[in-house]
DNA sequence: TTTGGCTGCCC
DNA sequence: ATTCTGC
DNA sequence: GCAGAATGGGCAGCCAAA
């Protein structure tokens, strides 16, 4: 498909990559999503939103609605052919539209490509106005595929889309990504602190710019970082974790903090997390990629280069062993050292599960078109009698299970809530349907917090906020348990003490 | 001016 | 993030 | 073993409605 497009237009092919990758020109974001998405399609083809939404639950996926209403449209004229390069420029118009009343303007934009597709092109602009385009290439692998994916690992190095295009299009030997991750195996085992951060690429460059990655290729530098690098280090590509300190009491504080930062037109002096940078790899150094070296060798560089400056830069902990004792040894101390870093699986997490009732569902999209996808949850207040909602769950089932369980729990579907529900207003969208009492799930959690939409647990640790869960996953059905033997709120409010160090 | 919903991006 | 499924 | 497709909580920022 790619060597066609250059073949026959070359001029679609930056277009083409740009659109494959979800990605627009200047890093620039649609800001739309489903809502509006329904509205220009209403309007374009001429059905209510109520249709539109109703179709989507039968078929599990707007694009299909889309190509259905198309093409059962009566067309008139026949529209002017869409280009690629028409959609993406009208891409770049809808992100580019801000402020007052750019909602309507953006809309507008989609409703113009809406018209003029025929039938099939509606699924794929309604994918890709979701961004959620998919390519199923199940023939011989997609030079196209390999091509976006080339283009997203080398942009996490070189931040231009277009230049990259260009060397490709120049005939360069494009290494699979597969190839180079294959160099990053090593023999020895390493292990490392998983701290409860935010993963952070930071570039310095010869000229002594600093520029910030995240995981998946953004940009987010906030401020500049405070790192002591030796003098010979004249540019570098560090891999990090960031991760909420508190300077006072010389403690790490959990991702939820962390996450209040600021993250647009950051004063310097308004800064209120504290953040300390956890390096544990080095991918660049004075001009050279070391991504070729041995982890051992690139942890050895990182070592050399940068000076430690405790609550503010440090070497992540690791230990590089193939030992099995070793390993062993230094997991016991990751447990001791609780309070020093934040870690999993030892004193904090949840270790066992906890028993939920599920109290109402949402229809499912996709492959679970026609199912429930997922379920919301409650935990049970004896004392007063209600169910309050924790969290909703959409993992953990397998598809024969799901079927039985979206059976079972439609034959008990209720009209309305229970009044012993307790579920807030904030939970939103609300579910599509509510359900009687009758079953209770066990479920595995990596941590409670402290939420603005649940409400297990209401004036136990806060006396507004309620508990939810932190990845929510389904273990078993419990047979054995009635919804009123279902893990209390005091019960809930207790492992959320727990977990608390100190 | 405040509130609430939606979106994108973190995990 | 977690999990399941098909390749 | 990997990629793809389902799904989770929760934060800031933005826009529209109240």
């Amino acid at each position: 498909m790619l060597r066609t497009i250059i073949v026959t237009t070359p001029e679609d092919l930056i277009a083409t990559v740009y659109l494959c990758a979800n990605e627009n020109q200047g890093e620039e974001e649609l800001g739309i999503g489903k809502g509006p998405i329904v509205k220009a399609i209403s309007e374009a083809f001429g059905k209510s939103e109520a249709e539109i939404m109703e179709k989507t639950k039968e078929l599990g996926e707007l694009g299909l609605v889309a190509r259905r209403s198309r093409s059962s449209q009566a067309m008139i004229y026949k529209p002017k052919p869409l280009t690629i390069v028409k959609v993406f420029n009208t891409f770049g118009q809808i992100a580019k539209e801000t402020g007052n009343g750019s909602k309507e303007k953006k809309q507008n934009r989609m409703k113009e490509l809406f018209v003029a597709t025929t039938d099939c092109e509606s699924l794929y602009l309604t994918r890709l106005l979701q961004a959620k385009l998919r390519l199923n290439f199940t023939e011989t692998k997609s030079p196209l595929i390999e091509a976006v994916k080339i283009v997203k690992h080398v942009f996490s190095v070189v931040p231009a889309y277009d230049t990259i295009v260009h060397a490709l299009l120049s005939g360069e030997p494009a290494k699979s990504v597969g190839e180079i991750l294959d160099k990053f195996q090593d023999t020895v085992f390493t292990c490392e602190y998983k701290y409860d951060g935010q993963r952070e690429h930071i570039h310095y460059m010869e000229d002594g710019r600093f520029e910030i990655f995240s995981k998946s290729g953004k940009e987010t530098l906030r401020s500049t970082p405070m790192l002591l690098k030796k003098p010979f280090v004249k540019s570098f590509i560090l891999d990090c974790e960031v991760v909420a300190f508190d300077r006072e009491k010389k403690k790490f504080l959990p991702l939820q903090i962390l996450s209040t930062r600021a993250r647009k037109n950051v004063n310097v002096h308004n800064i209120k997390v504290g953040v300390s940078t956890l390096a544990f790899d080095m991918l660049y150094l004075n001009g050279q990629l070391l991504i070729h070296e041995n982890l051992n060798i690139r942890r050895e560089k990182l070592y050399e280069s940068f000076e430690e400056d405790p609550g503010c830069f440090q070497f992540a902990t690791a230990l590089t062993s193939s030992n099995v004792d070793e390993i062993q040894e230094f997991l016991e101390a990751s447990v001791k050292d609780g309070c020093e870093d934040y870690m999993e699986d030892s004193c904090c997490s949840i270790g066992d599960s906890v028993d939920l009732v599920p109290i109402a569902a949402y229809y499912g999209e996709g492959k679970r078109a026609g199912l429930f996808g997922s379920h919301l949850l409650a935990c049970y207040d004896g004392e007063k009698n209600e169910f309050q909602s924790i969290c909703k769950i959409g993992t953990g089932f397998s598809e024969a299970e799901l079927e039985d369980l979206s059976s079972s729990l439609g034959s008990k579907v209720i009209a309305t809530a229970k009044k012993c529900y307790q579920v807030g207003d904030s939970l939103k969208p609300e579910p599509d349907v509510w359900c009687e009492p009758t079953e209770v799930w066990e479920v595995k959690a990596a941590d409670l917090t402290i939420s603005p939409t649940y409400l297990a647990a209401t004036g136990i640790v806060d006396p507004n906020k309620g508990i939810s869960l932190r990845f929510p996953r389904l273990v078993r059905v419990r047979e054995d348990k009635t919804p009123y033997e279902a893990t209390s709120s005091e019960q809930i409010a207790e492992l959320f003490k727990a977990q608390k160090r100190n």
